[in-house]
DNA sequence: TTCCTTCGTCGAAGCGCTTCGACAGGGGTC
DNA sequence: GACCCCTGTCGAAGCGCTTCGACGAAGGAA
């Protein structure tokens, strides 16, 4: 193994000289620089993780915390993780994986361990038990997801609240009177998921201030076809869907043709999801994206910056962004 | 922080006292055991992982390459991954995330820093440009895949030729005459997936021993309706089905019956796919598992066996099990 | 000219842990 | 009784890196 030395005596410089030309943090001669990268280059040199951990007081390993449980849709959540490794290694960092199972105390883990200096959260409950322990910890951590109380925290996120107005005035628009949600397995709700939650609030609250009749129906994937024909049975006056679900898109748009209802003539469909499901299925959907990758950037970034020390805002609320595709239109009065 | 000395002074011993007790490298008196266990309990002592991977030359971390690209079902690969996470952490180890981005550059990072122990690759080609890396590489390396050649490497897998031969040798028994393959994208086929490679060759060559007339059909997400018909049209003898794509299961079937074909009574269905989903569709499918948790735990097995310095077969092909739903029947000759 | 900075470099001191060699004491064996 | 070999413990020497203080040289200000 090539080590800092080896590389000091071929530049014919000190060790030290070598760490400061490569983390820049003394002014080093341009000569000198050159002459320590040449030999690097030459000798195949990679410093030493462990021993950069343990000298620097910095392992360069974020921890991501990647939900696997019941009634979430794994695609979405790897647009995430991906995002996130991608965004991180862009900042010279690695990612460790953590499944929901290693819970409070793997996080609690890896952060007294010092095998990671930051930690990224998903699939946040409103009250989730995790908050505590993230406030506490010395280390710095980031959730993708909005709890009830952010205070102390860092949040990013979609504004899903928002998402789902703008999915309901756009029907409103359009002059639907009548709405319905078909929402994420009720799972999702027990567990009070935070996302999952806004979506209802924001749904609900934009039906009322515009009037319209609504409801709202969690959705197992696979029934499909149970909730619309419910939905027909008890709300026939329906003109417009608002889809919180992604497994259930392509499904829900062969349930309602099955039925007879002709997407967009009979029935306005809008979607929360991301943008590249919403254009993939038979009848492109008019959207509010969900932009997973620059969630996991902004994650990345805002921990940059709290471990640079920077101070960064509780909440980053990214704005919802519709885009009208082939399943929405005026409603026909029949 | 609490470290080691702390520990020490607080049990009465040395440091290094606290080290083999923790480590179990050397007897330690079991009094003297339990005093350190008591102090590190009272102090809430967690070794360092960077020290630790420093003086110990073991990081405890495994990388993982987990692959999106084009093609792949993603809850499926993620099956594999948390079943990599969980048994790694039963033999005390983390999972660093690798992207498929990476590459080979990824691979030669983290190993030549030290950050991780070993690797364990998914998503093999028949020819993956990095087996050469694999085969140089001082560290230890697992394969979730069979490659062409696997001299030298270590691979687990199912024995993807085999689980298609025994969907083909079913339909065969139950009277069937002519089968089809509806199978990965072509994407997949394109980069020469190993199992997709694989089940190509055993599903024809079955087919062919049994005197089958047969086809085989990549085909993407959302293409279910095209395919169907398309089968119909091409190969009107056809009574049995095999399908290798995971996301185009619950479409085939709607197609299908869209079609006017039921199922088992006018088509059989067989395919190679977790469990769970097969036995989530609406016509529970006869299947051969995919048996991801096991695969992962096979390779984090072998893993630890070669960090342990002993020696472990090349390929470790795991026999494919067949259960038997309500999708196959006896042709009935009409 | 003198004094004070700034620039560029070096040496040494750790970071917290593991491991090697040494050694005391307590049996066995012959 | 002399010898040897375990068992259980300790001290010290690193593992490979970062960082702090120091210092010579060069340049500016007075």
């Amino acid at each position: 193994m090539v080590k800092i030395t080896d590389v000091a005596r071929r530049a014919g410089v000190s060790p030290s000289t070598v760490s400061y030309a490569l983390s820049g943090k003394r002014p080093i001669s341009e000569e000198t620089r050159q002459r320590v990268e040449d030999a690097i280059r030459e000798l195949g040199y990679r410093p030493h993780a462990g021993a950069r951990a343990l000298a620097g007081r910095r392992s360069n390993v974020l921890a991501l915390v990647v939900p696997l449980r019941a009634g979430i849709h794994v695609p979405t959540v790897m647009r995430f993780a991906v995002s996130v490794v991608t965004t991180a290694r862009r900042h010279d960092h690695d990612v460790l994986l953590l499944t929901q199972e290693e819970g409070v105390d793997g996080l609690t883990r890896v952060a007294e361990t010092a095998l990671v200096d930051a930690l990224i959260v998903m699939d946040v409950q409103l009250d989730d038990p995790r908050l505590p322990l993230l406030r506490n910890l010395e280390l710095p951590s980031v959730l993708i997801g909005l709890p009830a109380a952010s205070e102390g925290l860092t949040c990013v996120d979609l504004d899903f609240r928002a998402a789902a107005e703008a999915c309901v005035e756009h029907l409103a628009r359009l002059g639907h009177r009548s709405v319905a949600l078909v929402g994420s397995p009720p799972e999702v709700y027990v567990r009070r998921t935070a996302f999952a939650q806004r979506v209802v609030q924001g749904f609900t609250d934009a039906a009322d201030r515009s009037g319209m009749s609504s409801s709202v129906h969690p959705c197992e994937p696979g029934a499909a076809r149970g909730v619309a024909e419910q939905l027909l049975r008890e709300q026939p006056a329906l003109t417009g869907v608002v889809v919180h679900n992604e497994a259930l898109l392509g499904p829900l748009l062969d349930a309602f043709e099955h039925l007879g209802l002709r997407v967009p003539a009979d029935l306005s469909l809008t979607a929360i999801c991301p943008d590249e499901l919403a254009e993939s299925v038979r009848v492109p959907i008019t959207s509010v994206a969900l932009p997973s990758a620059e969630v996991g950037e902004r994650a990345v970034e805002l921990l940059m910056k709290k471990l640079a020390g920077t101070a960064v805002p509780e909440a980053t609320l990214l704005p919802p962004w519709m885009t009208e595709r082939a399943s929405t239109g005026r409603r026909t009065v029949s």
